[in-house]
DNA sequence: AGGTTTTACATACGAAGCGTATGCGTTGTT
DNA sequence: AACAACGCATACGCTTCGTATGTAAAACCT
C-alpha cells in the first residue's frame, strides 16, 4: 500500500532528522507510524532503502523550491545566484542538513550516484548550460561547475548552521558565493553586472 | 602508552577506510592491533573519540601536504589555485574520502567545529587573507570564501572518485575550480568603473 | 462462487556490536 | 615492602539489525 509507504517515510524523516540515521531505531520509527519492522523490510528492503526514499523525497522538494525561487528572481546570471542563495537558506533547515547533507552521503555514497539522481544538482546544471548557450558564462564544463557551486552552497549552510551567529554569517556566505559564481562569467560586458 | 594509541589509530585508519565507520567492528579493529576493546575505551573514550583522533591525524597530514605544494607552485593567486587542485587530488584517495569527507561530517558534525579545528580550512583561509591584504582579491570574507572554496574542491573529488572516468573529469574539475576562484580576484578596471 | 496463490504485514529468532563494570598485572611512590 | 595508580583485558547486559516464519486479506483463475 502506498499509504503505509508514506507513513513510514514521514516517520523516518522525523526520526532521522532528530536522532540521525545511526541513532534512529527501526522499532521506534515503525511504532511511531503505527506499524512494525515487517512493513519496513517489505517496502524498502532495509534501513538504507528507507533512507534513500526519504532523501529522494526531500531532494525533489528542494529542487522544486529552488527552481521556482530562481525563476521568480531576476534573469540569467542573477537567477543562478538566487538559486545558490536559495540552496544556502534551504540547507539551514536541520532536517535537510542532518538527512541530506550529513547522513545521506555517508550512507548512500556520493550524491552524484544516488537513485534520486540528485535533482538539485540537475537544476543547477541545466541553469548553467542555459547561460553558457547564451554566451553569458565562460565555456566551462557545466557538470563540474554545477557540482562545485552547489556543494559550496551546501557546505556554507553547514558552516552557518553550526555557528551561533547565523544572521551575521548568512550574508557573508551569500556574498562569497556571488563572488565565486562571478568567476564563471564570460569576460567583458557581462562582468559589469557583477557589483557588490 | 603513546605506542598503543598509535597502533590503535593505525588499525582504525585501515578499518574505517575499508569498512566505513559504521561497518568497522571495534573487536576486529583492536584485535588487528594486537589489543582488545579495553585499550580503546581507556584511550579514546568511545568509537567517536577514535574517529576524531583518526580524522585529526589525516587532516594534519593533508594540511601539511597542501601547504608545501602550494608554496612550491607559483605565487599569490596561482598558489591559491594550486592549493585547491592539491585538495582535489588528495581527496581522490579512498581513505581520505571515506573517513574525512563522508563519515567524518556524519559522525562528528560539521568540520568547522571539529576538535582538529580543521587545519585544511585554516591553511586556505590564511592564504586568502594574505591575498586580500595584498589587494589581489576582492575584500570578501576570508572565512566564508575559504569554506566555499575548500568544500567545492572536496566535493569535486567525491564526484570524480565516484565516476569511472577520473582522468577525464579531473582536469575539468580543476578548470572549473580555477574559474570559480577567479571570481575572487580584484578587478581594478571594473571596480574603478563602478565606483561612485 | 469457491479454491488457490500472492500480497502485505506482524511476530519470533539469532547474531553482532557497543558501552560499562569488573578483574588483573605492572609500574611508581614513600 | 606495602599501597596506590595506571594500563589494559575480560565478562556482562542491552540494544539493534536482518531474516525466517506465520497469518489474514486481497487478487486471481476457472
Amino acid at each position: 500500500m502506498e499509504a503505509t509507504r508514506a507513513k513510514l517515510i514521514k516517520a523516518a524523516r522525523a526520526a532521522f532528522a532528530d536522532k540521525g540515521y545511526a541513532g534512529a531505531s527501526m522499532d521506534d520509527l515503525t511504532a511511531q507510524a503505527g506499524l512494525t519492522r515487517g512493513a519496513l523490510y517489505h517496502n524498502f528492503g532495509d534501513k538504507r532503502g528507507l533512507l534513500a526514499a526519504v532523501v529522494n523525497q526531500i531532494d525533489e522538494e528542494m529542487a522544486h523550491r529552488a527552481h521556482t525561487i530562481a525563476q521568480g528572481a531576476g534573469h540569467d546570471w542573477e537567477c543562478l545566484v538566487a538559486e545558490g542563495a536559495a540552496y544556502i537558506e534551504m540547507a539551514l533547515d536541520p532536517e535537510i542538513q542532518r538527512i541530506v547533507l550529513l547522513d545521506g552521503p555517508a550512507v548512500l555514497g556520493d550524491p552524484s550516484q544516488w537513485p534520486s539522481q540528485n535533482n538539485c544538482l540537475a537544476v543547477t546544471r541545466t541553469a548553467i548550460e542555459g547561460l553558457i548557450d547564451k554566451g553569458l558564462l565562460k565555456p566551462v564544463d557545466a557538470e563540474a561547475s554545477a557540482r562545485l557551486l552547489s556543494s559550496a552552497a551546501f557546505n556554507a549552510a553547514l558552516w552557518i548552521a553550526a555557528s551561533d551567529e547565523r544572521e551575521v554569517l548568512l550574508p557573508k556566505a551569500i556574498a562569497a558565493f556571488r563572488a565565486l559564481a562571478s568567476g564563471l562569467l564570460a569576460e567583458p560586458e557581462a562582468r559589469s553586472r557583477d557589483r557588490r
